[in-house]
DNA sequence: ATCCCGAGGG
DNA sequence: CCCTCTGGAT
């Protein structure tokens, strides 16, 4: 994809939806990031509905403390990885309470160092809670970076930085949004619609025609 | 590279 | 049945 591409592909995308958002619910940045942490390799209506019996018992640092692993897990048994996340979430809000004042910290590095937050996890609340150009590269943006060639690479880490040196700047906050919607109800892993997408003019993927 | 790990879709 | 879902730690 050309700059020119990349441009319209944008363009298009914003038209579309121009005032996009994370379609994970939450009403703090704590719960922000307890959410975020819950959805690796699930999706946001699964871990939506975990943190709907989650948050109204415990969605501060110190009622998560409070609740403890086994109590966290019997919330959110329904998502995978429930036992890792039970534990990283537990003691995750334990460090807050101990070393950020109870608050979820801004910086990275802060960030990368609570359990079972890695730079993805990082990347989102460093854009959605402050509103950071970051890229988080989630399977849905690195599939849609290398089918559409907008920004091949073989890790999360190469797409990311392909992404950030090649979207416009005035795209930089909301970009993440627009590929994740992108991916989830357009640029599908299965079977992407093609003949329904808006931005297919500039997309460097050949779907498989059905023979002549 | 491997493990974790339930729900939903095809 | 198999694949996928806003990954991270070992």
């Amino acid at each position: 994809m050309n700059a020119d591409a990349i441009q319209r592909f944008f363009v298009t995308l914003r038209d579309a939806n121009p005032q996009p958002a994370s379609e994970l619910e939450y009403s703090s940045v704590f719960e922000l990031l307890a959410a975020v942490l819950l959805s690796a390799q699930a999706t946001d209506v699964s871990v939506n509905k975990a943190t709907r019996r989650l948050f109204p018992i415990a969605n501060t640092p110190a009622r998560i403390v409070a609740l403890g692993v086994e109590g966290v897990e019997a919330h959110i048994r329904t998502i995978g990885l429930f036992r890792n996340k039970a534990k990283n979430l537990v003691a995750t809000a334990r460090i807050l309470l101990e070393q950020h004042g109870g608050q979820v910290p801004r910086s990275r590095e802060a960030l990368e160092a609570l359990p079972g937050v890695g730079r993805k996890t990082a990347n989102v609340v460093l854009n959605v809670a402050w509103g950071e150009p970051t890229c988080a590269v989630d399977t849905h943006i690195f599939r849609v970076g290398n089918r559409t060639g907008l920004a091949p690479g073989r890790t999360p880490y190469e797409v990311e930085m392909k992404l950030l040196a090649r979207i416009p700047a005035e795209f930089a906050k909301d970009a993440h949004h627009w590929l994740i919607l992108h991916g989830r109800y357009v640029c599908q892993a299965r079977k992407p619609r093609c003949q329904a997408c808006a931005v297919a003019d500039c997309c460097d993927f050949q779907p498989k025609t059905t023979a002549s």
